[in-house]
RNA sequence: GGUCCCGUGGUGUAGUGGUCUAACACGCCUCCCUGUCAAGGAGGAGAUCGUCAGUUCAAAUCUGAUCGGGAUCGCCA
């Protein structure tokens, strides 16, 4: 070994010890006589000091070192004179007295410096990604993903959960995303498809008598990136054999609630966790993965908006939509400048307009509103009256601002909920230390598609409708609801589940109700059916964003930070310049030939 | 595929028609310095302002195209 401690670890208790350290020059402070290194490796940093008058040759090599050369040094742990403590290191009260200092390797002037405080674009830090993952931050990151990882093996192991590794090299079935698809060299023409996620081979292990499964699935999706979503993610994935949705939901919680509680000391968390329904979600929050850690719940205003004189209220409730809102507390002072910005932001969501109503916090209560407490661009055509009933309803205080959109029901719950989480940051209402995690049940099957006219799955083909509705499924399959939920946490999507279907005839009946013709359903899913057919138990699981959890669990919103080589937006890596083109040899082997777009 | 924001020494920014022969901080190089820890002091090097075209007497600055990064809608069973 080329060293005997590590940076991070030396103390007080350490004094007098003869050590060797190894690792990258952080920073150099050269006094002339004395030269002051601090020195970091995976767990921190120590102040070694080279003295001329203790190691003459050390402290003469010392001065030609530069930022992230990689160095052994010998010496002895001394504890700081008195007043030279460094407060903010862990290793401040000491420092190494160093007697012999082996330059192991020297290095460039970094592109950027090697510290947390740094902001750089993106493309450099990723262009340069083993020097950004240097950082502290970055280190930490990679910590704690790998023990996010740990405990989900521990705790899984400790459940009765077999890891199976299925292939990357699967099938392509072309719904949903796009698939990303590797060439055959050895079957002419033919193509095979990254895995989307590994939905059909977990299901053929739990009729394979595994019962309890998972894997940390490398997931591939050819769509366009976002913040959030990379071309190629990793998910918890696991299936459970003989359970209901409750016990799926009981190891996901328990899990959860551990690799909280033991990777993050200062997340809080409410649990157990919440439970809504889907409408109920919908309902509250005009949305299916709500931001729980603030209220500005959203109320309905339909009947008693309809019933006033203003047009954009009747021409809404006329043609079938609705009109809801929600109340800002304490935003009823909101000048013209902050109102216009909100009906921005609610028209960059598609949003016709925003209706916004202004209470003056010099009214007693709503009981005594005037006229002059009021401020609305709808003014002259809302009376008082309505006005006052529409803050009963929605719960406003005098000094509160009314936010209402109409349209129809879809349009206006995307608005408000963006708007609700919009003010939700706006008014500090989130706390970034506390995770609030639900679970959103009772999704429905279907969504129906307007363009298409047809039924898609609104998650997947492979949950199992709840077995009241069941007689929908010919007659309405709109109405039918799935045994098919959604874990969310502040707001963000955190996994889905459901129990799944095991029998042939009804998974059939699905496929059929989304219009899939015998033949398709043969060529996608016939393995899955014949296996249906050999004595498949009842059986139901989840896939889980890994790098959405680290991400949350560290504070980022994009999970590009939380990925030891991720892409750019354009699914780019700069690192190593991929996708790049390859030889034309190897075209050939793929019997494959380029036909590029026209430009 | 659409919309919006950004691109200036190694890094991060300022400069938004002429005063730019491009400023500042950090970093880098040389020298000085025995208690610093974002060390300090003195001096120095380093940029055809993403690229191409246009407007103009004059472009880092205006226009268009293009490339790259980011946010977002579509998309993401």
């Amino acid at each position: 070994m080329y060293k005997d401690t590590n940076c991070g670890d030396p103390r007080e208790s350490n004094v007098g010890d003869q050590i060797t350290v190894a690792g990258w020059v952080h920073r150099r402070r050269d006094h002339g006589n004395l030269i002051f290194i601090d020195l970091r490796d995976r767990s921190g940093l120590v102040q070694v000091v080279f003295n001329p008058g203790y190691a003459e040759k050390a402290h003469d090599l010392a001065g030609s070192l530069r930022s992230e050369w990689v160095v052994q040094i010998t010496g002895k742990v001394v504890a700081r004179l008195p007043g030279a403590e460094n407060p903010d290191l862990p290793t401040g009260t000491i420092e190494l007295s160093a007697t012999d200092l082996v330059v192991l390797n020297r290095a460039l002037t970094p592109p950027f410096e090697v510290s947390d405080d740094a902001e750089i674009e993106a493309n450099t830090r990723l262009k340069y990604r083993f020097m950004d993952l240097r950082r502290p931050k970055m280190q930490a990151m990679l910590k704690t993903r790998h023990k996010v990882t740990h405990i989900m093996w521990d705790y899984l192991t400790e459940q009765g959960f077999t890891q199976v590794e299925t292939p990357i090299l699967i099938k392509s079935t072309p719904e949903g995303a796009r698939d990303y698809v590797v060439p055959s060299r050895v079957h002419p023409g033919d193509f095979y498809a990254l895995p989307q996620s590994p939905q059909q081979l977990k299901q053929l292990l739990m009729v394979s008598g595994v019962e309890r499964y998972f894997q940390i699935a490398r997931c591939f999706r050819d769509e366009d990136l976002r913040a959030d979503r990379q071309p190629e993610h990793t998910q918890l994935d696991l299936e459970m054999s003989f359970v209901h949705q409750d016990d799926v939901m009981a190891v996901v919680e328990e899990l959860y609630t551990r690799i909280v509680n033991e990777t993050s000391s200062h997340m809080t968390m409410t649990e157990p966790f919440t439970r809504l329904t889907y409408a109920e979600s919908m309902e509250r929050f005009g949305t299916d993965k709500p931001d729980l850690r603030f209220g500005l719940e959203l109320t309905t205003i339909t009947e008693t908006a309809a019933n006033s004189d203003a047009r954009v209220f009747q021409s809404a409730a006329g043609s079938g939509g609705s009109i809801r809102g929600f109340v800002a507390p304490g935003c009823g002072n909101y000048g013209r400048r902050q109102t216009d910005n909100l009906t921005e932001f609610a028209k960059s969501s598609g949003a016709q307009g925003l209706v916004f109503i202004a209470l003056d916090e010099s009214a007693t209560s709503i009981e005594e509103l005037e006229n002059d407490h009021i401020k609305s661009p709808l003014k002259k055509f809302l009376s008082l009256d309505t006005i006052k009933q529409f803050a009963t309803e929605m719960g406003a205080k005098p000094g509160d601002l009314m936010l209402i959109v109409a349209g129809t029901e879809k349009l206006v719950n995307t608005v408000l909920s963006n708007l609700r989480n919009e003010m939700g940051r706006r008014l500090e209402l989130a706390d970034d230390n506390r995770l609030e995690f639900a679970w959103v049940t009772d999704f429905p099957l279907f969504d129906w598609d307007e363009d298409l006219q047809k039924y898609e799955p609104a998650h997947h083909v492979f949950s199992t409708p709840k077995p009241e509705h069941m007689e929908y499924l010919d007659t309405d399959p709109g109405k039918v609801i799935g045994t098919l939920w959604d874990l969310v946490c502040n707001g963000s999507e955190m996994g889905s589940g459901s129990i799944r279907i095991h029998d042939k005839d009804l998974q059939t009946r699905l496929f059929n109700i989304i219009g899939y013709t015998e033949d398709q359903i043969a060529d996608r899913f016939g393995q899955l059916l014949t296996a249906f057919t050999y004595g498949a138990p009842p059986h139901g699981g989840m896939g889980l964003g890994l790098d959405r959890l680290v991400a949350i669990l560290l504070g980022e919103t994009a999970i590009r930070e939380v990925i030891a080589f991720p892409k750019t937006q354009s699914a780019f890596d700069p690192l190593f310049e991929a996708p790049s083109p390859i030889e034309d040899q190897q075209l050939e082997d793929l019997h494959v030939r380029i036909v590029m777009p026209k430009t």
